[in-house]
DNA sequence: AATTAGGTCAACCGCTGATCG
DNA sequence: CCGATCAGCGGTTGACCTAAT
């Protein structure tokens, strides 16, 4: 660990040290050879050495830098203070509109790749620019404002489709991906913040996984281009390895970033925790109103943590994403934003699926945001893919069949195709886990206050097994919020909203996912 | 005036891919 | 082919500053 500068001032620094003209602040680390290197903030010498040194030698060579010039820092640390602060051509100062608008541009289009950003910027460097995203993005997500202006959107939208149209696996795809990843659209970590902070309810739930529930499903979300569970910006030995671990987590592991599905491995427990009990108990609802939302409108987040309190309009506002303020004053660019924003998207299409054949010829995304352009590839996928399945004629359902609704959640085939498991890791075909499903009354479905019966219908999840149930109940959960959201929303037409984001979350655990 | 919260920024850390011996 | 080393990238942390209370 390092040291503070008083232990190396007791002589535990090098001889060079104190020749150094190096400041009082910093600690030390002692590197492999012996020597004590500096940490914490550079000083005007050690500046002046380091551009001393780039002068003779140049770039590169940064571990050297340390043997040439005496310099107590790492390489890596010279290499940032040249990169970041010393190098000639450095811009200075606040980031102009153009820059800020070149960066939302970029951002949109790449993702987190800051270094890639920063090479459209001249004078900027990646730091930089992530720095300024972050907050950029805590302003915006404290406003409740959008991070990208609906032109921005659209273009992504665009791009995505462009990407589509060329079996999408290139980098624009990817950064693509990235935004998705990177900002959940519509639901916001916070809500899972939620979730973790209503564990005291669920006493033998100690913890909920460390992942992020809502990047785990825009990772699934994103798998609809890349066809990858995993996320895009992740490096394909990294993705490989996680796949592995998410197939031996399902194959009954089911340990580190799902601890929840352990928890959940009693069947009756998850059942109690979200207010079901097995068989299916429709007092639950009663007996935990706070967590299927039964109670209309009781779900106010405020400040980050989940209230039974009135709901305010106001406090939601502070906490709902971005993309869901369609009719609230967004400011700027949100103002232009679709009126269709993320439940939105998903109820009108869960309310009208397509029926028969999903076909390509989809009506392309407008301006209701990169969700619907989602929306729309999925159904574009899905087109592609033209499964037949069985339908049901019931235009208000989406039947376990309906690829449309999987395939924006779409689990990466080829991976599991590579471990040539065709079968799911449950040792279930995909498909069959819904099979399995037989229909239970409408009216036993305390998932929704009062779900279309017949969605919710055919949803004969608890009598899966527990691995199986795991994963509704976590995606349940997940969506449960998502459904408070809107209910909280004024002038949102929750026309099921929530039951529709179920049953596509029901499409990602089973049909696609596995 | 003291405290607190939030914002900004610099720097560190861990990881990955490329290169080289 | 393999391990070591290096450069680079992205995420995270902590110090500092400022405004609000």
């Amino acid at each position: 660990m390092s040291r503070t500068t008083s232990e190396c001032e007791d002589g535990m620094i090098s001889k060079d040290q104190t020749e150094l003209p190096l400041g009082e602040e910093g600690s030390y680390d002692e590197c492999t050879n012996g020597v004590v290197l500096k940490k914490g903030p550079w000083t005007s010498a050690e500046d002046a050495i380091l551009i001393e040194y780039v002068k003779k030698h140049g770039e590169g060579n940064w571990n050297s830098v340390q043997k040439h010039s005496g310099l107590l820092r790492c390489g890596k640390s010279c290499r940032l203070r040249w990169a970041n602060h010393l190098r000639p051509n450095l811009k200075k100062g606040a980031f102009t509109q153009e820059e800020e608008q070149l960066i939302i541009e970029l951002h949109a289009k790449m993702g987190n790749k800051w270094a890639r950003m920063a090479a459209h910027l001249p004078g900027r460097t990646d730091n930089e620019i992530k720095n300024y995203w972050n907050t950029r993005i805590k302003r915006r997500q404290r406003a409740g404002l959008p991070l990208y202006p609906p032109e921005v959107c659209l273009q992504a939208s665009q791009g995505s489709q462009q990407c589509l149209d060329i079996n999408g696996i290139d980098s624009g795809n990817k950064g693509q991906h990235d935004v998705l990843q990177t900002h959940n659209y519509g639901i916001p970590d916070v809500m899972f913040d939620n979730l973790k902070t209503n564990q005291s309810i669920l006493p033998y739930v100690p913890e909920l996984p460390d992942i992020s529930a809502s990047s785990v499903l825009m990772k699934g979300l994103c798998s609809s281009q890349h066809g990858s569970f995993m996320s895009p910006t992740m490096h394909r030995q990294k993705r490989l390895r996680e796949t592995t671990t998410l197939q031996s987590s399902f194959s009954g592991g089911m340990k580190n970033d799902f601890h929840v599905f352990d928890q959940f491995q009693d069947g009756d427990k998850a059942a109690q925790y979200f207010g079901l009990s097995f068989p299916f108990d429709p007092d639950s609802v009663a007996k935990n109103p706070e967590i299927f939302g039964e109670n209309q409108g009781s779900h106010t987040l405020a400040n980050g943590n989940f209230s039974a309190s009135k709901p305010t309009s106001e406090a939601v506002k502070l906490e709902l994403p971005s993309l869901q303020y369609a009719e609230t004053d967004l400011g700027g660019w949100g103002a232009s934003c679709s009126s269709s924003p993320l439940i939105e998207s998903v109820d009108t299409f869960i309310q009208s699926p397509p029926t028969g054949t999903v076909e390509s010829n989809f009506p392309s995304p407008r301006n209701s945001g990169l969700l619907d352009a989602l929306l729309y590839e999925a159904r574009t996928l899905s087109s592609a893919k033209n499964r037949s399945s069985d339908k049901s004629s019931n235009s208000s359902t989406i039947t376990p069949g309906d690829d449309a609704a999987c395939s924006v959640l779409n689990f990466s085939e080829t991976e599991w195709e590579d471990y040539g498991d065709t079968i799911s890791p449950l040792g279930h075909p995909a498909t069959s886990l819904f099979r399995e499903c037989t229909p239970i009354s409408a009216s036993g479905s305390s998932l929704d206050e009062s779900p279309p019966t017949e969605t919710l219908t055919g949803m004969h999840l608890f009598d899966m097994n527990p691995p199986k149930n795991n994963f509704i109940f976590y995606y349940l959960s997940i969506l449960n919020f998502a459904k408070h959201k809107t209910q909280a929303i004024p002038n949102t037409h929750r026309r099921g909203s929530g039951t529709g984001l179920y049953v596509i979350c029901l499409h990602f655990s089973f049909s696609d996912l596995i």
